[in-house]
DNA sequence: TGCATATATGAAAAACTATTCATATAATAA
DNA sequence: TTATTATATGAATAGTTTTTCATATATGCA
């Protein structure tokens, strides 16, 4: 059982729920769970539009939930870390188990 | 490494991490996580109005995030279970850790 | 150089949400 | 019944965010 965290930890949680809380970046961050992916991968993968995924894949990088890694023309794009990955698995399991 | 889940399951993720993703919400949660506890206790621990309080604890409710006992005049809100806590820990453990 | 492809971005539109204010409901006590 | 306390709620406001559209930048190739 927790204590009530300081209020600049809140402020934190709260920026990192809210950006894993939209349906095009969850697309992304699992589209990117397994492997780098290019932007274009993506796209096709979430089925949305260039535009929006680059929207959001700026997002995902300003909260540093994302590494990028330039070739050619192409960016591409992998988790930052694991933390991601357990925060996602939670949050399935909580969606899932009853 | 996590599949891509189903677009219904996506969804579900999502509703739940924005019912998280709010300062006010993490507060009452937190404020609730050791045991039950009044609106007005919850009231004064959070710092928010009235009015705010029982506007964010119905959409906690409606999300079966937490469960509620009629006491007299008193209205007393508990987590619903346990996931919500491992939630709130692996968010802030991604915020604490690094 | 000119052209094609990949990615990024500014601005506007559309949709959504937190918060406040005023008020309603419910229970209890005098 | 009236007054008081606890909680809930509808409506409006204020602020934010997602999405689209048009366009810009960057790289590689002919």
């Amino acid at each position: 059982m927790p204590n009530m965290p300081s209020e600049v930890i809140l402020d934190e949680m709260e920026n990192l729920l809210n950006i894993a809380s939209d349906f095009t970046r969850l697309k992304i961050m699992y589209a990117i769970s397994e492997r780098e992916k290019s932007v274009s991968d993506i796209v096709e993968e979430v089925g949305a539009s260039q535009s929006l995924v680059s929207h959001q894949l700026k997002v995902l990088r300003k909260a540093n939930l994302v590494s990028t890694r330039k070739e050619g023309t192409r960016v591409y794009y992998a988790l930052a870390d694991d933390h991601v990955i357990a925060l996602l698995n939670v949050v399935y399991e909580h969606v899932t188990e009853e």
